[in-house]
DNA sequence: CAATATCTAGGACGGTTGACCTAAACCTTC
DNA sequence: GAAGGTTTAGGTCAACCGTCCTAGATATTG
């Protein structure tokens, strides 16, 4: 692996602002003062705003890669590793409980400005469907594979989207419990 | 009633353009355009920014209490009343595809900008929740009733993100389907 | 050490924003 | 139709935004 270049710092600090403030709100400076750098040296980096955008839009993209890929290593079995999605609700509970989901928060804020990044942004859900939909497909779920993907992808939005509103980091727990009796209900076959 | 005054129209127009670009990103000129008024005129009748905010938060408000009221008088089965409330979403089937839930987006963005205002916006939510549990105790759902409110809360949030997210009407007829039939489910007496 | 490429700092630019002010136009009601 | 309050138009302001430029610092290589 390289070495952390300064792009890679801005780049960071960029996705936490941007998921924290939002985009439209976070400004250069904001950025660069947070990496401890100048405006000036930022722009050497970085030409453009979207362009910081579209590293970070990239950054997510590869994390969630990565995670997905670890998952598929660690749980042999399906529902395990569906479990391990539905997990990412607790394992980023104080932050959800702050700023939402980073992706379905960023996916709105876009759309709403009407930014061309905004099918980029989206096709991290695109990722995390994919694989889903897999999931489901080898536990023998078929045709309703993609419709149970998207609805286990909804149910993860607005528990994030409430518990944010209401500042409730226990209504996290409640719903993932929920949620995992309703994958345990929904087999194609039971034990 | 009274007749509609300029201020009424701007708060309508402010509305809208919160709605569909977002609180931030909507200038004062922006919003003078719409409804065709000077930015002088304008500001004469909300001096800042923020006092728009609250105007259009309470417009919000008071079309939640009254259209919760009319679904409290046409129903007299809380079965029947919860479908009126999962069926908003077929009724802002395309706003909804293209900008949003009006609300959690909005308490999102005004959470993430730190903006004082947040709480009354999450209001209209506790408005929801309070009307939707009551439903629910009625039908003797008893201490699992605020539970089911803030499910069902939460499903309708995350079906309209991920709507808005594919650009995708039809999953919302896909989802309120199944939320039709875990009502039904749910009842504590089944027939 | 010299030469070159990479990185950094900080200032300057047009443009836009929210906010503010003043003067004119528009109603009332005597 | 005069007086006085209400509404409107449009200009001004400082602050900030994204963008751009240049000169100096630092590192790399011959």
């Amino acid at each position: 692996m390289k070495q952390e270049t300064t792009k890679d710092r801005i780049a960071e600090a960029a996705k936490q602002l941007f998921y924290e403030r939002g985009f439209e709100a976070t400004s250069f400076a904001d950025i660069a003062s947070e990496v401890g750098i100048s405006r000036g040296n930022f722009y050497y980096h970085f030409r453009t705003k979207d362009e910081i955008l579209e590293a970070v839009i990239a950054r997510r993209k590869n994390e969630t890669c990565s995670m997905l890929a670890d998952w598929q290593a660690e749980g042999s079995d399906p529902v395990e590793r569906i479990t391990c999605f539905i997990h990412i609700l607790i394992a980023n509970q104080s932050k959800i409980t702050l700023f939402g989901c980073p992706v379905g928060t960023l996916v709105s804020e876009l759309t709403k400005l009407g930014h061309g990044a905004q099918d980029q942004a989206t096709s991290i859900f695109l990722l995390f469907r994919g694989w889903l939909c897999r999931q489901f497909e080898e536990l023998g779920c078929g045709e309703r594979s993609n419709g149970l993907a998207m609805h286990l992808l909804a149910r993860s939005q607005g528990v994030a989207t409430l518990a944010q509103a209401f500042k409730d980091p226990d209504f996290i727990n409640f719903e993932v419990e929920q949620m995992q009796s309703w994958l345990q209900s929904n087999l194609p076959e039971q034990l």
